[in-house]
RNA sequence: UGUCCUGUGGUGUAACUGGCAACACGUCUGAUUCUGGAUCAGAAGAGUUUAGGUUCGACCCCUAACAGGACAACCA
């Protein structure tokens, strides 16, 4: 028991522990979640707060929550809060309080006089446009800012002045100096600060210049002591920038190791098409259980358990991958399969009537809470005359290897008797099943003696008499694509949002399922698991389908 | 017409650091089942982008090609 195979170690920790190897940090781990607090967090961070909290844990190192709110005009409390709560529903914690660049921003406008001292930094003039032109393209060397060579104390003078507040918005900015020729664009010339006469968050009017985030992520996580800057591939560019910086300002030098995010199939994860859903209307808002943001996935009914194993067995690799959602509802289902209570509930009823059972006779009869959980006991349920089962559990003309009710088939009521179709009344215009008549067997009911005949299939049911209504919310993926940013020339992803995404349904449900409370998550029997959404009321019931069940069935009939 | 990164079954991740490819999801069988769920047993599916090279031996090292991605915001 004791020999469980060794998992091998990814990349990243593989890193890690050749570092602990040679003492390169005294065998200190300390990682970092660096949020901008600019919008929602998604299953794509859930990767990354997983990988940094998850490595510091398993190397008993320290992770730090930290905000890189260095752009003043697109980052709100609103942010930081729902950051926090989602990173805690995750499970994580982080020693003290959470931090944020803005701390440093002392320190920042210190490291820039630094290098202006050190002429390694310069005030220039120059306006967006004319930088724009000045750092050449991808394939052509950039040209020197006409300002590159102002003296040391000219540049301290104008920054200083910067900082006091003499200049309006874009007047004047401190560059780098470094290299217009580089075939890094990122080392021609770097912005450092820009003139912002904007209220900051947390600082307020405090300052009217910020860092940019190139010079401050780094610096950042140097003055924080982190060993291992773990961060998303599109920053590897930018490393040669951090280390120069790191260089130059003489100070600790953590280091940065790049990993691929996460790209989900059926969904975006980009968080300008996750504004642009929901700015457009296309969700409800942040938390629609479509997307696939943390507190989305929450109003789903996805578990933290579930997302954490998720983003254990999804790996961490630098090449780019697709991960395909089936992985994720695997995840949840396993986990809701041990975990949740099991009811009855019918979604599309149809009506069936027990000819030969005593008319306005109720019998209670016990239901399993959860088969994979002997302890979570027993209920009771009411069985009577009249009864709905799910349209789809019954065919007039069934296919082959049609299990259900049919005529000529018997089948078990899940937890009750068996029974025999005898016949349907229609509609006399539309000629649309009405209900469907049968008889039951009195000595099959579940436990007694004569039950175990053998039936071909079981479905689910629901007393007409005491059921209750609720609301179902049926979501399906948010795309019709497994890329879903994949769409023609000149055209938008939007167009592949799928129109069926959302079905809302009257559904009945055992009795038993009246007090559910907001967060609560059941399984339908045969249907799926279902989350009561924070929408719903004593009065109102609402159930957001999380997931189907696994349907081979659905499989064939597809087919 | 640049620099950097990446290329292993349908998908994702492995391969004890050079000894002819494993695990998970998915797919398909069969068993079992009062959820066509769960569970159990099994199968198919890659010879590691290509071409050279080093080596007794290469997924692993070297070279080149090809393919994909990132980079030209006073965004992060």
């Amino acid at each position: 028991m004791e020999t469980k195979p060794e998992k091998s170690l990814n990349f990243i920790h593989e890193i890690i522990e050749e570092d602990n190897r040679t003492g390169k940090y005294e065998k200190r781990v300390h990682t970092r979640f660096p949020p901008e607090p600019n919008g929602y967090l998604h299953i794509g961070h859930a990767k990354s707060i997983c990988l940094n909290f998850g490595t510091a844990a398993k190397y008993n190192g320290k992770c730090n929550l930290r905000f890189d709110d260095t752009n003043p005009v697109k980052e709100d409390v609103e942010y930081v809060d729902s950051i926090k709560e989602d990173v805690r529903w995750l499970g994580f914690n982080w020693e003290g309080k959470e931090l944020y660049a803005s701390d440093y921003f002392e320190t920042l406008y210190e490291y820039a006089e630094f290098l202006i001292k050190k002429g390694k930094a310069f005030v220039c003039d120059l306006s967006v446009e004319e930088i724009g032109k000045y750092r050449g393209t991808v394939t052509q060397p950039g040209k020197e800012s006409p300002y590159r060579n102002r003296s040391a104390d000219e540049n301290l003078e104008l920054f200083r002045k910067m900082r006091s507040g003499e200049f309006p918005d874009g007047e004047k900015v401190l560059r780098a100096k470094i290299d217009m020729t580089h075939p890094n664009m990122l080392m021609r010339d770097p912005i450092l600060y820009r003139i912002l006469h904007a209220e900051h968050h947390r600082t307020g009017s405090k300052w009217c210049i910020y860092p940019m985030y190139d010079f401050a992520h780094g610096q950042c996580d140097s003055i924080e002591s982190i060993t291992h800057s773990i961060c998303t591939l599109e920053f590897e560019v930018h490393r040669p920038l951090y280390n120069w910086f790191i260089k130059e300002l003489e100070i600790y030098a953590p280091q940065q190791i790049e990993f691929a995010r996460l790209n989900l199939t059926y969904t975006v994860m980009s968080k300008r098409k996750l504004l642009e859903l929901v700015q457009g209307g296309f969700v409800s808002g942040w938390d629609d259980p479509r997307m696939p943001t943390i507190c989305g996935l929450r109003r789903r009914g996805y578990t933290p358990e579930a997302i954490r194993n998720f983003a254990d067995i999804i790996g961490v690799a630098k090449r780019d991958n697709m991960i395909d959602v089936s992985l994720l509802e695997h995840c949840i289902r396993e986990d809701l399969n041990k975990q949740a209570s099991r009811k009855l509930a019918v979604i599309n009823p149809l009506k069936l009537v027990i000819e030969n059972y005593k008319e306005s006779f109720i019998e209670e009869i016990d239901a399993v809470n959860n088969p994979e959980n002997p302890e979570a006991g027993t209920r009771k349920i009411s069985f009577s005359k009249v009864l709905y089962i799910e349209q789809e559990d019954f065919m007039e003309n069934p296919p082959a290897k049609f299990f259900r009710l049919a005529p000529g088939n018997e089948v078990r009521l899940k937890y009750a008797y068996i029974i025999k179709f005898t016949g349907v009344i229609k509609d006399d215009t539309t000629g649309k099943i009405k209900e469907v008549r049968c008889t039951y067997d009195p000595d099959t009911r579940s436990g007694m003696p004569l039950s175990n005949r053998k039936v071909k299939g079981t479905i689910h049911w629901v007393a007409a008499c005491n059921s209750i209504e609720a609301e179902v919310r049926l979501y399906e993926q948010l795309f019709t694509k497994e890329k879903s940013e994949e769409v023609e020339e000149g055209h938008d992803f939007k167009e592949n949002l799928n129109p069926s995404s959302l079905q809302v349904k009257r559904c009945f449900i055992e009795p038993s399922a009246k007090q559910a409370k907001p967060g609560e998550k059941y399984q339908f029997e045969r249907m799926g698991y279902f989350c009561v959404d924070p929408d719903s009321s004593k009065d109102k019931l609402i159930f957001n389908r999380t997931v189907t069940l696994k349907d081979s069935w659905a499989k064939i009939t597809k087919a």
